[in-house]
DNA sequence: TTCGTAAGTTGATCCAGATCAATGTGCGTA
DNA sequence: TACGCACATTGATCTGGATCAACTTACGAA
């Protein structure tokens, strides 16, 4: 099987690439109006709901694929259960990647997710044929290698606290809210349970921390997953980051 | 300054792109022979000591390059001197990446490497007008990828046994001995302090476990810096992967 | 041959975060 | 209106690996 074809899943009408949401991020960022006409041709769109799989480890897949609204993860599981999220698919990142037919992890939407999908085949061929779209993929992997080095780092040297200030300022920096000092209603798009998958920690030191930053007035709750940061200069001090790094204003 | 200009560096004669030990896995892999003598055009090399820095973080690069002998490492740092490895530079791994002009983080030689050295500038240019080179360094930065994840899930959720366990059997299967359930005088090439920021623990915990899978009968030290596997199968289970990956012969 | 130093080992103790356990909260459904 | 359930919080306890500390080993320089 390819991109699963489970109960949730929905086939949808397409919507023009040039209303699209990501156009200017996505694989297709630099391609010109005859390449996005191709595109436009092969795409197909599929929907999954939260908590469904997209793609198994090890299943072969059929479709590459886009991420246009939701947020999906990248999951790794040890035998015994253990598992470590190894990464966070936002909307314009890619799935799938060219030169290889299964997946490497568990690709699991954790809200409602959109896909933009393309046949693997034709569009290795189109890759290969077009460098605005197979020198937007290079970047697209390169960045996505950045965040894997930066994410080593937290895994292996922060501490708890580190982890979940670094993770907040991380939804703050990607949620574009224009608040110098102060960010009011950051969703967190995870459970506290995956939020631990991502971080590499328990989901009740997960809430441990959540509830100290609290007390201390760095962010309030207005809600389980809908937080406000009230100072930000001390949380970005509780990251562990360079102090010049990650300015978000 | 771009690749460091320092006490040991020295600018060696060049060998063939022809008897190169990289030839076929390097950047260059896939280039054929007119390709091939451009870059033997471009190319020079340089050598470092163990130890040396090659570059530091946010330095900007002039040149980029590929390890020809020898292994470096990629690292990155907290405020507090907390260190993080984020990537092991073996033969025919490729120093720099398209598209930056800074290095995101330190690169030190940790045995006497070799390095073949091609400027910045015209290395890009030359990247976009050859697909053979392009492609190859697409494939490089999906397997670099890869083994971040792999890393990832090590460096959040495995123990410090199989951390260790896990760093051995990647250095058995990348020096090639072929020995069915016993692997002879395999070389360290880090100290036990490099391991130790590699695996995301201290060099004491390193050393136990070291110690532990020694007492054990699953490994033996010649010397303190060459082990051999006794019982592969063991250490095979120790490192917490699924039984059937892994395989080394 | 000894001295100095970097690297490694081993032991004792400590503590951040895991684990185990109980309770709270909100929401959809009957 | 209350039942069921998934998600979250909080407390008590345990423990793997960090930290602190002493000692050993290898090796190159004087």
């Amino acid at each position: 099987m390819q991109i699963n074809m489970n109960t949730n899943l929905k086939t949808v009408p397409k919507v023009s690439c040039n209303s699209c949401p990501i156009r200017h991020r996505a694989v297709c960022a630099r391609c010109d109006a005859d390449e996005l006409s191709v595109l436009d041709g092969m795409k197909s769109y599929r929907s999954f709901a939260a908590g469904e799989a997209i793609l198994w480890r090890g299943e072969p897949f059929s479709f590459v694929a886009s991420v246009v609204t939701g947020v999906a993860s990248l999951s790794k599981t040890l035998e015994d259960g253990r598992t470590q999220m190894v990464g966070l698919l936002l909307p314009s990142d890619f799935i799938g990647r060219p030169g290889r037919h299964e997946a490497a992890f568990d690709v699991i939407a954790t809200t409602d997710v959109m896909l933009c999908c393309f046949e693997r085949g034709p569009f290795e061929t189109l890759v290969d044929e077009t460098p605005h779209i197979a020198h937007r993929l290079m970047e697209l992997a390169l960045d996505e290698l950045d965040a894997a080095r930066d994410w080593m780092l937290l895994l292996g040297r922060k501490t708890a606290r580190e982890k979940i200030a670094t993770f907040i300022e991380l939804l703050a920096r990607r949620s574009n809210t224009e608040t110098p000092g102060r960010i009011a209603d950051l969703r967190l798009p995870l459970t506290r349970d995956h939020i631990a998958n991502y971080l590499g920690l328990t989901l009740e030191t997960v809430s441990r921390q959540f509830s100290a930053l609290k007390k201390e007035g760095v962010i309030d709750f207005s809600d389980r997953r809908t937080l406000s940061i009230l100072d930000l200069a001390a949380l970005q001090d509780a990251t562990g980051n360079d102090s010049d790094g990650g300015m978000i204003t």
